[in-house]
DNA sequence: TCCCGTTGCGCAAGCGCTTGCGTTGAGCTC
DNA sequence: GAGCTCAACGCAAGCGCTTGCGCAACGGGA
């Protein structure tokens, strides 16, 4: 039932070796021998055994990718295009889910990875403790969050700067009690983004002599209910903004919703901006920061496969994509205040 | 650098057979060895290679999951969901995003899962072609679409009744001219999901002695902007529907956003159903048909690790799961017409 | 004609595990 | 105390490939 070289080998008439070279375009094969042998192994529907491939000559052509929550639109989109790029240059895909703490443990204690790849690409933050384990795998790695990294290459975005172009423009149309829905639980997972939005927000209230108001600060989860719970918070303040920033899309449309729930109308009564320029924020028609999310999945899975290709492993380097401001309907200057 | 089986042994003092035993928890060792044995292989920090163990015992340990798109909101659910359960049982998941006709075909072509997947779980239906390829490897297949197939565990929903639930909600408020948004370009991916809803959709306008109108069953390739395009065409009509059944929540918002692009209001001027219960349907107000997304996934995936547990795999079986309407902002009673 | 460089192919030694079977020795029965 | 069973472990044969090396055969230059 299961077709091996051997098979192939015989039913051509030479030796599994020549097969193996013929299949794989190397030389050492005459021309007629090698369309022979082709003809023969599609006959037969031979495919080789990556197990027994991968054990002999030790690449695997494997890449194992590892993510927090596919489900979300961000890693989806990112681990989408990665994949595309990584197929088509003959690459297996092992995906790796760890969003939760436990499964993210896990993941790092027993390093399934280890001898089963070539190369990993991370879609999420390594802490420095994660980051020796796999660079202990000793091959390529690619990062797609986060800055500049020894060991790795990673492409991502200013985050700060597009924080600030956020902020900079609800600044711009005059308001002056501007809201944050962040999160304040990234340390655990070691993910930066959150304080360095967090950064660009204090940054711009600070250039515009704006005194931050800490009840105004509020954790979202990154999540859209997490959004919608967070702006309801901040509408029960004693002052609620008059604006707010949303470090994701998917908590200004929970914010979003929070607002409608409050009968309160967007941008009218409170402008919000979000980040990701999700999918559907142009649905919605919210102002947000655009980030071209696919790219970088894409650009990432590329610079993978240039040192996978390299005969020399050059790691390090750091791509930064571009990112720029999508104005939609959701901000407008504060109304006048009740005198 | 790379410790083996063998590093582990001598460094033990024992064989190698003795360790793959140890490891494995398998009989024949005594407690004391084995408890040294797992000393010496966490001081080496050794991992058994993959390719070697599946080589040697024909086990992969891992399983193939091939999805279309993995960006799109729910096959990025199911994917999550579905590797946590094979993950916790200690499966890797190979990930295959055949989402093009041209990934597709040469996927179905080169068959790259011959020889390395214990199971695949598939979220696209395979043709009858594709599905004897499928067959052809030899595992447990397990199905997150479609109805009952042999060969094939699969877990689904009822599309024509989930159809059938929107459109009577549409009707029962009283709508007469009800337009849908589904796709006519599902025939090449085989994929029956928009067929099933339309003849849902059909048979309540029969049951309700509607004529139905081929210019309001418009294509909305169940995207977004195909959504949008497709709202767009339908107020295009000489006498635009009251009440649109889309196919997809992602639809169902572009079609939201057509309409406050016409400046028309929902459910004002016209409801709008969706299906999906999209993680932002409630963000939006949109009443839709709500199908348990990650637990399908959870499911086949459950579905798939029994048949790889079996001795005897038992291939076939479908559950259904459940679905239900969920009533919220997007519909209400058409507007009296102008007499 | 002889010699040497190519080219084309086969041989065989692994790669690092798993597993059936054989061996040993301790503990038991009678 | 001889013979038995059985637990605990080692031996070695693969699993299906890859690849360095050896060996013909062939052709061209001297």
């Amino acid at each position: 039932m299961a077709v091996s070289i051997g098979d192939v080998a015989t039913a051509a008439g030479v030796a599994p070796s020549t097969v193996s070279r013929a299949l794989h375009g190397r030389p050492g094969v005459s021309e007629e021998v090698r369309t022979q042998i082709a003809r023969v192994a599609a006959d037969l529907g031979y495919t080789a055994s990556r197990s027994a491939a991968s054990l002999a000559s030790g690449r695997t052509w494997t890449v194992g990718v590892i993510a927090p929550y596919v489900g979300r639109w961000f890693f989806g989109e990112v681990l989408d295009s990665a994949e595309e790029v990584l197929s088509a240059a003959g690459f297996d895909v092992l995906l790796y889910n760890v969003g939760s703490p436990a499964a993210r443990k896990r993941f790092f204690e027993r390093m399934p990875l280890r001898k089963r790849v070539d190369g990993v690409l991370s879609l999420l933050l390594p802490t420095e403790a994660e980051a020796l384990a796999l660079r202990s795998l000793g091959v390529p790695l690619s990062l797609v969050v986060g800055g500049p990294r020894p060991g790795f290459t990673t492409v991502g975005i200013d985050d700060r700067r597009g924080a600030e172009l956020a902020v900079r423009h609800l600044v711009n149309l005059g308001h002056r009690r501007i809201g944050m829905i962040g999160t304040t639980a990234a340390a655990p997972l070691n993910w930066t983004t959150p304080s360095e939005r967090r950064a660009g927000y204090l940054q711009v209230l600070h250039e515009a002599r704006i005194a931050p108001d800490p009840r105004l600060d509020v954790d979202g989860r990154y999540t859209v209910k997490g959004g919608e719970q967070a702006m309801t918070a901040l509408l029960a303040t004693r002052q609620p903004p008059t604006a707010v920033f949303a470090q994701s899309d998917e908590m200004a449309m929970g914010a979003l919703r929070a607002l409608r729930l409050h009968r309160l109308r967007c941008p009218e009564d409170v402008s919000v901006v979000g980040f990701d320029d999700h999918e559907l924020a142009e649905v919605v028609g919210l102002t947000t920061v655009a980030q071209p999310v696919a790219k970088q999945g894409a650009a990432a899975a590329r610079l993978l496969l240039d040192q996978l290709a390299a005969p020399e492993p050059t790691a390090g380097g750091y791509v930064q994509m571009p990112i720029s401001l999508v104005l939609r309907e959701s901000t407008a200057p504060p109304r006048p205040q009740p005198a």
